[in-house]
DNA sequence: GTAAGAAAAATTTTT
DNA sequence: TTTTTCTTAC
């Protein structure tokens, strides 16, 4: 059959598109056209005459996953793109989860935890263990449940587990099991999911059930998965149950991008495929359509660091292009000065769009000082991550309103909302609450239905007060059925006192308080609206909480035409591409995490990290990296990241080091402060010119020995060898000396402070006998 | 039981 | 710096 788009493949893509018997892995190295190649094996796929309903496509985002769909709509027309199954692991169990709940316990309409419920559960149970928090920390104890979900590790299996148990005991945690236990116990008895259960009680589905996996591996005649380098066990186990029969399956990824191990994924998933599908074809993809050779070269000669890979060569036919820019600054706010400054020039010197730059950092925290300068110059940009608008307190505060009339038994929920605003029920109560529910095996709804029967210790006033509070929600709940989304919600806001709560005042908080809120109500409104074109007739208000909870910022994003920089983290850079990419903050303590340090693997997920940042770029990239930082209110000095060492210098352009005149020590602190003044007060035009765009490398300090401008020199002042000390970097061993450009260069190791490359003009060198 | 103010702690990445 | 927890006075 001949299919024209076929023609716009390369001849490796087209084999991973047309090749549709069996199991297939496509290895596809960064910007080699992954995307493309699923969707357009979809296209194949439906073009050959399959069903859009009997395709099922996981992705890793909601966005990735809307993408695509709109791609292979204009591939194949709307009508055929709505059926197909498309979205996130989580977002497509759930809805299967959903229609089959009851099967394993839930009811239709059960809850989702998010991570901060997650946590607030958790610290409620470790308090009301009397455990010491300072031990069973909410975060750890967070992600060792987490571990145990994404390995279908049961609370039943991790009792039974000595090994387990025996790491828990060894690590001081023993008890981490009954935590474990009663997390469980307790989400099920608030009819609630958090995120790791979509994917463990999906596997509960189908293993209790075979007539239940039947029927979707029946339904689902073919199986994609997107970013498989990302999934974990739990994730790994569902695809394969689905794909049992049939092995119409292909999975696409790129063992050098997986950076979500934090979050369970396996990489051994993608690097073990073979064994998992035996007949399985294997195509790779190597051409990268996205940026320069330079990029390209320098990304491969960093992760060419890494040990466990699957080799590839990564290559492109692009120009060479300008090689990576490194920046090195004195501090945070003469980081962002210096970015703003460039991009401003990019902008109005070389024709770039705002649209076409991303700055991406390792942390959310470091947008903050960014966003400032940007804001000082008067560059529009745009922030993914931090604070998304479904985590701000006025809205999860109407979310829990929203939770707790669907689902009564939502703990979390009305925990949140039981004394908000206030009507004094307080902390006594609430514990006294739980601990009565706990006793009785109940929920704490249930104990709210029937006070006297619980035996529940209050005094009347309170007693009355929680009746009160119990019948206002059940006038709410009445109205489920029967009233739209949009309308209950409306009359959840006002009834309840959240909306006069949050008016009271005119500070720009509060003003701010309340338009998150109309804005809410606006989504609630449109999410009416567009279930509306569907068929049904009204949307209700469990139809919009099951979509809500999946969603993320970036889902909630509306202006993405707009030209603004982007501001986001490397993680949430993955898949994206920008002509010109910052990567900042490259220092130790920073990137690589401080938390990621310990084991060989960890490190090696840090530099895949910072591999994905980089190839992130298409035309240009600069990676600036300050010498001090400020972090949790204090200044910290920080060195060079080690992975920039990990580049091939021929790629890069390095900065001279500036080094203030010779001062004693004391001094620096001092120097940091002006610094630091400078830039946080007024931004005078740039100071560092050389900091502004790559240009012909001219007066550079090069590290590589291939640089043709060095001369290597037999009778320095200072020999290879000998130890030097350095105002700033104090004692060092002097390995290399040369001739750079007619200035006299010192490669000299300050063990702990690095290696730092100076000229003798500027360094003044104290020679040590 | 509430609210304000002080002290202490915690700082990674996210469906 | 921001967020959470503890203390104190009503």
């Amino acid at each position: 059959m001949e299919i024209s788009f076929l023609n716009e493949l390369n001849n490796n893509q087209r084999q991973a598109v047309e090749y549709t018997d069996g199991a297939s892995l496509v290895i596809a190295g960064a910007g080699s056209g992954k995307t493309r190649v699923l969707t357009y094996k979809i296209a194949y796929l439906l073009k050959t005459g399959m069903q859009p309903s009997s395709i099922l496509a996981l992705t890793f985002t909601n966005k990735a996953a809307r993408e695509m769909k709109e791609r292979i709509a204009s591939m194949v027309g709307e009508k055929t793109a709505r059926y197909l199954w498309m979205g996130t692991f989580h977002s497509i169990f759930s809805r299967i989860l959903r229609s089959e709940a009851e099967l394993i316990g839930y009811s239709k309409n059960f809850t989702i935890y998010d991570s901060a419920d997650s946590k607030s559960l958790v610290k409620s149970i470790v308090k009301e263990l009397k455990l010491d928090d300072k031990v069973y920390k909410h975060g750890f104890v967070q992600s060792r449940i987490s571990y145990a979900k994404n390995n279908l590790i049961t609370p039943d299996a991790y009792l039974a587990n000595t090994e387990i148990l025996k790491a828990d005991v060894s690590s001081r945690i023993p008890l981490l099991k009954d935590i474990y236990k009663i997390y469980a116990h307790r989400c099920k008895q608030a009819d609630a999911m958090d995120f790791d259960d979509l994917l463990l009680q999906t596997n509960v589905l189908f293993r209790n059930h075979p007539e239940i996996l039947q029927k979707y591996q029946h339904r689902f005649g073919f199986v994609l998965v997107d970013e498989y380098q990302d999934t974990n066990f739990a994730q790994y186990l569902i695809v394969k149950k689905l794909a049992e029969q049939h092995e119409k399956i292909c999975v696409v990824g790129d063992d050098a991008q997986s950076i979500y191990s934090f979050r369970g994924a396996n990489i051994d998933n993608i690097l073990t495929f073979k064994n998992a599908y035996k007949n399985a074809q294997i195509f790779k993809l190597e051409q990268n359509y996205r940026s320069t050779q330079t990029i390209v070269n320098a990304a491969n000669s960093l992760i060419d660091k890494n040990s466990q890979q699957i080799r590839k060569t990564v290559f492109s036919e692009k120009e060479t292009g300008k090689p990576i820019k490194i920046l090195n600054v004195f501090t945070d706010y003469e980081e962002g000065f210096i970015v703003a400054n460039n991009i401003s020039d990019l902008h109005s010197v070389n024709d770039y769009q705002y649209q076409d730059i991303a700055i991406l950092y390792r942390t959310n925290s470091q947008s903050r000082v960014m966003e400032e300068a940007l804001r000082k110059q008067s560059i529009p940009y745009r922030i993914y991550g931090g604070l998304s608008f479904y985590q701000r307190k006025e809205i999860k505060d109407v979310i829990a309103y929203c939770r707790l009339v669907c689902n009564p038994n939502d703990e979390e929920a009305l925990k949140r909302i039981i004394n908000y605003p206030t009507r004094g029920i307080g902390e006594t109560t609430i514990n006294k609450l739980i601990e009565c529910a706990q006793l009785h095996a109940v929920s704490a709804w249930e104990v709210l239905t029937d006070i006297l029967k619980y035996n529940l210790a209050v005094n009347a006033g309170t007693a009355n007060k929680l009746a009160q509070f119990r019948s206002m929600i059940d006038v709410f709940a009445e109205q489920i059925n029967i009233q739209s989304a949009y309308d209950l919600a409306k009359s959840i806001i006002k009834t309840s006192g959240v909306i006069s709560d949050t008016y009271t005042d005119r500070s720009p908080e509060s003003m701010s308080r309340q338009e998150n809120v109309e804005e809410l109500l606006k989504a609630i409104h449109e999410f009416c609206e567009t279930e509306k074109t569907d068929g049904e007739p009204t949307a209700l208000l469990p139809d919009f909480l099951s979509e809500v909870s999946l969603l993320t910022d970036q889902d909630t994003d509306k202006e993405t035409n707009k030209d603004k920089v982007t501001l986001m983290t490397v993680h949430a850079a993955k898949g994206l591409e920008f002509k010109v990419v910052f990567i900042v903050g490259m220092e130790e303590e920073l990137f690589p995490s401080p938390f990621c340090t310990q084991s060989e693997r960890e490190l090696e997920e840090e530099r895949r990290l910072f591999y994905v940042a980089i190839t992130r770029a298409e035309e240009l990239c600069f990676i600036s990296y300050a010498k001090s930082r400020f972090k949790n209110g204090k200044t910290n000095f920080s060195n060079p990241s080690r992975f920039i060492k990990d580049i091939d210098p021929q790629y890069l352009e390095l900065p001279v080091e500036i080094i203030p005149k010779q001062k004693n020590i004391g001094d620096w602190d001092e120097d940091m402060e002006f610094e630091r003044n400078r830039f946080k007060s007024s931004f005078s035009k740039p100071i560092l010119k050389e900091n502004i765009l790559p240009q012909t490398p001219k007066r550079l300090v090069k590290l590589s020995n291939s640089d043709n401008n060095k001369v290597p020199i037999e009778n320095s002042s200072v020999p290879s060898g000998s130890f030097v000390k350095h105002a700033v970097f104090g004692i060092g061993k002097v390995l290399e000396t040369s001739i750079v450009n007619g200035n006299e260069k010192a490669d000299i190791d300050f063990g702990e402070k690095g290696v730092k490359s100076l000229l003798l003009k500027f360094a003044k060198l104290e020679i040590l006998k």
